[in-house]
DNA sequence: AAAAACCCTTGATCCGAATCAAGAAAAGCT
DNA sequence: AGCTTTTCTTGATTCGGATCAAGGGTTTTT
């Protein structure tokens, strides 16, 4: 229990939550390991519960009828993620896979309603969800606007903020699934990034050399 | 006044609010008419109100580094946007400008804030914050995965819901940016629905005949 | 009514990235 | 460890749609 609380008070969305809130949230709470590749919920599925990722990594998707995988964003540990259901209709309108080990936390949609009650705890939730929205907003625009070099950056810098040089503990498959590009564009990229000194990825070492 | 209320009563936000919630939204909306290209507010500006579309058409965009106007959305009448500001950061992550000549209401943050102490008023806001999520997820899927002509679609069966044929009031300019494209491509796009038995759209009208 | 500005179309060309293919390397399994 | 499966890389080719260019059509402005 001392790490959930741990978690929570270093969540962006709940550090800056009151001590009793936290705690009220922390009781709620309930452990969901996940192994790697491990479905969560699939689009589609009827939702009770939202969620608090611990660590780990957790893939948001949807389906394309031919079968491609879109990412509409991955997960990172402090993250709350499928609020959406908490409202209007209880469907997840995106697929939830494990992409390493993972731990996440989950809260039951009931109980969650209760802790919104209180205003303070509600105007935190609701800046998470704005936020959430923003980076949505900010997706359209690099899809539509931007190459794949330019998504690559970005993506890394969301990852990873502030650090120029750390371990990645994804496959370059799943995150060309991010960025939404094929493996074999993505390789390509990281060779020719690599003779620009702007970023070298070595087995699970990345450095960020210069990203414009 | 009258027509104030009436367009909350049909707003599909609104539509499900008590009448005394819907008088107390009325009494704090200031009307704001735009002529066509005028701009509501920029990217980046502090705001201190969100909007109700009344009538016209309002487009949401980012501006990329290079010029390249990116369409997040373009709002209809009953439409509520900008409710981002109320929490979290208070400026604008999009422009706002009018494709047509149009009327806004105005909702003051501070009073809007107001309103939300409202449990009922609260549910309903959340409802279309939620709703707008899954638009902007659904917009990244179709940027990924789908080609000119869905996304031609999808715009068409948004912007004008159950309608198989209607009038539009917008350039093909527009559209061709709202559907992130070129108005060179959508031009031919558009010759080849004709020959397809597809779709017609000669001057202001459309009319669709497959959309598949 | 003329001029200017913008919109739309059609053609030619170009480009970023996807697809197809196949071998090499790494990870997972028994 | 040895086998299998998946991931990663590199090359060749293709493709959807952007860009460039230019003529014709419409609005808007004066």
């Amino acid at each position: 229990m001392t790490d959930l609380t741990a978690l929570i008070s270093q969540s962006e969305f709940f550090r800056s939550l009151e001590t009793r809130h936290r705690r009220q949230l922390a009781e709620i709470c309930l452990p969901r390991p996940l192994k790697k590749r491990e479905f969560l919920f699939l689009e589609g599925d009827r939702g009770m519960a939202l969620f608090l990722c611990a660590y780990g990594a957790i893939r948001l998707h949807k389906q394309s009828p031919d079968g491609q995988e879109v990412v509409i964003k991955v997960i990172r540990p402090g993250e709350l993620f499928a609020e959406v259901i908490l409202f209007e209709q209880d469907t997840y309108p995106v697929s939830a896979v494990a992409l390493e080990a993972s731990l996440v936390y989950m809260l039951p949609k009931m109980q969650f309603d209760c802790l919104l009650q209180e205003s303070e705890f509600r105007n935190d939730f609701m800046n998470s969800l704005m936020k959430k929205m923003r980076y949505l907003t900010e997706q359209v625009q690099y899809l539509t606007a931007y190459d794949v070099e330019a998504r690559l950056f970005r993506f890394l810098r969301n990852q990873y903020p502030g650090k120029r040089t750390f371990k990645i503990r994804l496959s370059k498959k799943d995150v060309a699934a991010a960025i939404a590009t094929t493996p074999e564009t993505l390789s390509r990229l990281l060779l020719r990034l690599k003779k620009e000194r702007k970023l070298l990825w070595e087995g699970k070492q990345i450095e960020i050399l210069k990203s414009d």
